[in-house]
DNA sequence: CGCTAGATGACAATGATTTCCACGTCCAGG
DNA sequence: CCTGGACGTGGAAATCATTGTCATCTAGCG
C-alpha cells in the first residue's frame, strides 16, 4: 500500500523519536496527518482521516501509534468527557495547556506558569513525589457564543 | 429488603438537598456509603461496599445515584487513568482539587485559590465564555514510597 | 385508599480501547 | 544469498465502564 511521498522534514525527525521504534510507513502517516491537524482529535478520526487521505492503515495500528507518541512526549493529551482520549502533537517543546471550546473543539494554548509554579510547590508541602497534574481548561469561544 | 437504621442525619439533609429526587432507601444507602468512604471511589466499587454492608441495590441504580448526586454538586468527581470516574462526597462547600497517590489512592484536598484566580483571569482575556478547568495532581505519598 | 410520576433493576446495547494471533517485514549472522 | 527471530501489522474477538430499555414497583399526594 502506498502511503505517501516524502516526509516534511520536521515530522522525518520526530519518527525517529519515537522510543524503540522502527520506522514504518504506517508511523510516519500518522504523525504526517497529526502535524496537519490544529486541533485534538480521538484516535478514530485520526484513522478517517488516515483513510481519506488513502492510507490503509488499521485502527489497531492508530492505537499503537498514538499511545507510543504520547510516551515519547510528543504528543499532548486531553480527556473530553464523552468520547474517550483527544492527541494533538506537541507543538513547542515541554508540557502545555489547553482551554477548549465545548461547542467546536477549537484550542488554544495557555500560559499556565502560574500553575506549574504553584504545583510545584504543592509537591514540596505535601510531601508527596513526583508530583503530576493535569489541567484542561473548557469554555464556550467567541465564535460559538453568538452562534448559539 | 432492609436497606439499614436511621440515617446519621447529616446524610439525611444531603438526601433532600438532591434535585428532583424523591428519597427512597437506594438513594440513603449511597450516600451513606459514600459518606464513609474516606477516598475516592468508583460506581463499582460503591456498589460492592454497599452489597458488602448487605444493602441490595442494582448496579444501574447506583450510577444513576451518582450522576444525581454529582449534578447536585453534593459529589466531587476526578477520571482515573485506568478506570472511569470516582466519585467521593464533596467535604465542604464549593469545589476543591486533590493531590491522590498513584499508588494506594489516598487523597488530600489541596487549597487552589491561585488556580482559581488564574483560571478566571484566562477567561476574561481569551474571549472565551463558562471557562471551566478540571485540575487533578498525583504524586507518591510518603507511605508508598518507603515501601516501594 | 387508589393514582401516577418518578424510581428500580435485570438485561441488552454501546463504544472506546485492548488483547489475540496469524501473518508480513526487516536485519544480523552464517 | 539463506534463515531465524525480533519487531510491526491488522482483522477479529474480548474487555469493560457506562448507558439504554422496559416491565415492575413505590413514594407521596389528594
Ligand atoms: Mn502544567
Ligand atoms: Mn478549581
Ligand atoms: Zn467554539
Ligand atoms: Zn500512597
Amino acid at each position: 500500500m502506498i502511503v505517501g511521498g516524502g516526509l516534511p522534514g520536521e515530522v522525518a525527525d520526530a519518527v525517529r523519536d519515537v522510543p524503540s521504534g522502527r520506522s514504518t510507513p504506517q508511523r510516519a502517516a500518522v504523525l504526517r496527518v497529526l502535524a496537519a491537524c490544529p486541533d485534538f482529535v480521538s484516535a478514530q478520526e485520526l484513522h478517517a482521516r488516515l483513510a481519506a487521505d488513502g492510507v490503509s492503515i488499521g485502527l489497531t495500528t492508530v492505537y499503537r501509534s498514538v499511545q507510543a507518541l504520547e510516551r515519547a512526549g510528543l504528543l499532548d493529551v486531553v480527556r473530553d468527557d464523552a468520547e474517550g482520549r483527544l492527541y494533538r502533537r506537541r507543538p513547542a517543546a515541554g508540557h502545555r495547556h489547553y482551554l477548549i471550546c465545548r461547542d467546536c473543539g477549537r484550542s488554544q494554548s495557555v500560559d499556565a506558569d502560574v500553575v506549574e509554579e504553584w504545583a510545584e510547590r504543592v509537591g514540596e508541602c505535601t510531601g508527596f513525589s513526583a508530583v503530576e497534574h493535569i489541567l484542561e481548561l473548557t469554555g464556550v469561544c467567541a465564535r460559538c457564543r453568538v452562534g448559539s
